[in-house]
DNA sequence: ACGAAGCGTGCAATCGTTTGCAGACTAGCG
DNA sequence: CGCTAGTCTGCAAACGATTGCACGCTTCGT
């Protein structure tokens, strides 16, 4: 509400007078600041962030731009990067794109003026779209890898190999997968690290069923698909997934994991709230979210350093919904 | 990347016809609009909304404050805001309190330069707090009520209503309520419904075990409680308490709904996600938010009407989780 | 005692836009 | 042909802050 001209009036100095003492204390004498610093308590005085803004070209505000707020994935990376962001004096303008890769790019374009940088997490668009948007603006990437942008991702290929190691470990060896959308750059990451490590095993097949929709509903499809593969095991593209998977298996009375061992990704929250608990790669998205506000900050405070990603460690957390096959029963 | 100035040049014209050719473009000759739009689509001039927030003092921006990004009730309300806060042309800024109360007051205080107005997602401050905190911010709360501040808030008290009359008529004479938070506004409106709906029924006996934690980890305790409680049904405070309910209760073997018939509230998505499914009652969530951007915009746009509170109709959805109860088998 | 150095303060420009006001030019009417 | 009305455009101020520059005063050294 009071802006500096009020305070420089109660405190019988100018307007610069008032801006120095509260940003830059040691150009002002010590009686003056102390005159300046009580008659801005008093009125409450805050300065005007949009002035400051136009004033110094950095508003002091991130953007985030996110396919679903309503998906749990996304919604612990917000909340790291809100938490961080604030940490670090930034607001946070954050925007849904309900997975429409259109709109990312009038997203970026409409935010661009108003922030210092912005994060992209799961960016649908494809590369060149992708930069071509983010053209003249500061931009990290959040689980994306792209030539030219920094980016914070996970280290899906190592959380798959993981997954396809505890599943031999418990003697499978014909394991399903259930594909995400082909589009989905950390899907392929996953699977990539999923044939990998079944061809340095040498003795583990994989069955790939298809793509799926990365919800609930895609699970149930996928679920009759994996009972049919003759699989032992299915990996789920992601935990929504995989909680459609067992719950469609579970009203067939498919027995999870004597019959069928299931493994989700992600380990977000609703994963420990079924039963049995699914057995899923610990993805830890808050701290995606905190590292990327990191990585930003750091662009914009300056550093230059070459556009490359951090892959950040997962972890395979085994619940109930993995076991030991059932031995083969000849009919 | 280009201003009104480049944009004036590469037209010949002055920056103001620029201005006056996008924003009201009747005060300028058809030629010259012309050749000023032109120019603009050329360059890819987008007015820059920091300058014109700080001359119209009008950022079109909204700040939206939610107690926890994480929890699906309030990505939900989250999301709709989003969508419809885009669809009227402003952009949002979004806060996370972490459940703290003391750092509502700072966020509003933080943001309320930057935007023309705020939404409080069910603050968990006290009535003279919030109101001093939004004195001189034009503030609409969603799911609180609070004399002084217009609100969107959801029929609490007819969704208990719901719960209860469900209950009575499936023959449950004897129910347990499970609180939580006792700062938590929509839970004593929950109770509150409960009580009215038990008095006039008169043959209903309600069992109060006392408050727990709104989450999956407060269910559990409450389970136990419920289950030496004699009651033959529980009313949770939200689906995650009651989704941690279900998990202790099929832990301990006691069957869902025989023995203990749980009812949620929200239908969040994950209460869809777990067998039996959860009795609940849906809340239109999204909703909340989108009418909650339309209050707010309405009264930035002028409209003074009393500062009231609108109730949303809620709907209770029966699912496995509730069911007639077992006769009473004497010892 | 005079000059230089240095500290503290204010003036004014600036960021990019919008908008009141006034000037210039056209057209229309008598 | 002259006056008026009206249309179109530009000038300049304004929003609220920051900051380069210059000025005035004190202080110190010689």
């Amino acid at each position: 509400m009071a802006n500096a001209r009020d305070v420089a009036k109660a405190a019988g100095v100018s307007v610069s007078t008032v801006s120095r003492a509260l940003v830059a204390p040691d150009q002002v004498s010590d009686a003056t600041r102390r005159r300046v610093v009580e008659a801005a308590e008093r009125l409450g005085y805050r300065p005007n962030p949009v002035a400051r803004g136009l004033r110094l070209g950095r508003t002091h505000a991130v953007g985030l731009i996110v396919p679903d707020l309503e998906n749990p994935y996304f919604a612990s990376v917000t909340k790291g990067v809100q938490a961080r962001a604030r940490a670090e004096g930034y607001a946070v303008f954050v925007a849904d794109t309900d997975e429409d890769a259109s709109v990312e790019a009038e997203l970026v374009a409409g935010l661009a003026a108003r922030v210092d940088g912005l994060i992209l997490a799961s960016p649908r668009s494809d590369d060149a779209t992708l930069l071509a948007a983010v053209e003249g603006s500061v931009a990290v990437l959040a689980n994306r890898e792209l030539d030219g942008l920094p980016s914070i991702a996970l280290d899906d290929a190592d959380g798959a190999a993981q997954v396809l190691g505890h599943l031999r470990a418990l003697g499978h060896r014909r394991v399903a997968v259930a594909q995400g959308p082909s589009s989905s750059w950390s899907g392929n990451r996953r699977l990539a690290g999923l044939r990998a490590a079944a061809e340095q095993f040498g003795d583990v097949e994989l069955v790939h069923l298809g793509s799926f929709r990365p919800y609930f509903s895609g699970g149930h499809v996928a679920a009759d698909h994996a009972a049919a593969s003759g699989a032992t095991a299915v990996v789920a593209f992601n935990d929504l997934m995989a909680l459609g998977i067992l719950d469609r298996l579970r009203s067939r009375g498919v027995r999870v994991p004597q019959d069928l061992s299931v493994v989700g990704y992600d380990d977000v929250a609703v994963a420990t709230l079924v039963s049995p608990a699914l057995t899923t790669v610990h993805s830890p998205l808050s701290g995606l979210g905190r590292r990327a506000v990191d990585l930003l900050v750091g662009r914009l405070r300056g550093a230059t350093g070459t556009s490359t990603t951090t892959h950040l460690p997962v972890e395979l957390v085994i619940r109930g919904s993995t076991g030991v096959p059932a031995p083969v029963t000849t009919g």
